[in-house]
DNA sequence: CGCGTCGTTGAAGCCGCTCAATAGATGTGG
DNA sequence: CCACATCTATTGAGCGGCTTCAACGACGCG
């Protein structure tokens, strides 16, 4: 399987469509394939790039998911993100040339390595390329400008809740249930993520569980009532857009 | 004066090297000149782009101040970030080509129009100016991705006193007074961006005041004690940190 | 001068955190 | 296969920082 895994090309490749690749030519798709690496997958816990190193990459999510998070090592880390397959990941080491966070998988996750150099190279002559390149450094943007506004504005339960609508909204993208699915980071984190701690978050889980919105069982979630968790997002506004997130 | 800084170009801008030009050659920073808009200069209050609005050009500050802000119109908004002269902005709506958020200056600002499709095929024809956007949307990345840090990590006294250090040396780089400058943004903005309430800023200014570490007048503040406000940002590695951006 | 906005200061309350204990899951070696 | 150690998740009790609500003063602008 990893074998196959690893001949795979964007051609080929399911995620195409969410990923860099999606409205290129077939043979503007061959000379992306050209600079694309595929390394081994990661297994949990490995790290993908780490802050301080030296930025020569971008990379797409194949499988798996992993977190990216800055701070110090103490334990005082923010994890700034997640990321599944067809996302692209390391865009912050793209102003000094340097990591300025560190990227680890969450279990078991293969990435395409894109040279960013050779990216950039390729950028100049696939224009298309480029403004798909610039699409998704927006979309990223995008994505941290909601979680800024959620840091700022949301308390915890409406925190919960955003997280849990956007993030079946990913999977549905993906082919995956939105209904039902196994949360891939563990409560430290993902309460880290949202600026709580554990123990709220499974106080959260454990409301949520009380009034029928969810089940859960160790990492499995199931949204019981999509429509009542969106409600919980916030106000009306939010939750008009947040479904438009949800097509 | 105006019309002298209307006829103003990227060539003779002292800003240029915090700008898009910086690194490019004299005949590439004519191109670049010829797709520059330079509309009549924005009141405050005026809007440069609204949430949305479609997306056509990214926007470099000339002279005052700007803030972005996303979320509904109900006085829930989120203030993403303050832009200061030399800064880009707009970014956000390269996703979808509307945006995201909307910009509104914070007192009487110019800014820089680059029409986003002429940009980029320029970006094309010129390596360095493409690299150079790469970074500075880097940069944009890195500095939210600091922002998440302190909404998430930070209580209300670690929060001010890492805006007005970041503050003090964003000014300093534009040759300002990194121990006296006045602040663009009322009270209101700067809880709101802080992800804190007016009352709490207000009350911390207090606190700074009475310890030593800050005069304020009005809008007018002066930093008195840079170190100890450093240490106040937090923990060792985070003093080492923000040192780093200091020079 | 009167009005509205902004900033400051005070008092009280609440949400989420801290500390702590327990239960459950995972992994390891005997 | 089980006993043991370790780590994660959950639940409870008490506390504290920030918010909320309110009043007051300082400007700025008509």
């Amino acid at each position: 399987m990893d074998v196959h895994e690893l001949k795979i090309s964007c051609q080929k490749c399911r995620l195409s469509e969410l990923c860099l690749p999606y409205g290129l030519e077939s043979e503007e798709l061959d000379r992306l394939e050209h600079i694309v690496q595929r390394p081994a997958p990661l297994r949990r816990g490995e790290v993908l790039y780490r802050a301080g190193g030296s930025f020569h990459a971008i990379y797409a999510v194949r499988s798996g998911a992993l977190k990216i998070f800055s701070g110090s090592e103490d334990g005082h880390e923010q994890i700034l993100g997640f990321y599944l397959p067809g996302e692209l990941l390391g865009l912050d080491g793209m102003d000094k040339d340097l990591h300025k966070c560190t990227a680890v998988a969450l279990e078991t996750s293969s990435v395409c390595t894109l040279p960013f150099n050779q990216l950039s190279v390729l950028c100049e002559k696939i224009p298309g390329l480029q403004k798909r390149l610039f699409r998704l450094i927006g979309r990223e943007i995008g994505v941290e400008h909601e979680l800024l506004l959620m840091m700022g504005q949301k308390d915890a339960e409406e925190r919960l809740a955003i997280f849990l609508v956007t993030l079946a909204a990913r999977f549905k993208r993906r082919g995956y249930s939105q209904s039902e699915f196994r949360l891939p980071m563990s409560r430290h984190d993902l309460a880290n993520y949202l600026g709580l701690t554990p123990e709220t978050v499974s106080r959260l889980f454990g409301r949520f569980r009380k009034n029928g919105l969810i089940e859960t069982n160790r990492s499995l979630v199931k949204l019981l009532d999509m429509s009542r968790l969106v409600t919980l997002c916030a106000g009306p506004e939010d939750a008009g857009r947040l479904a438009a997130v949800m097509n």
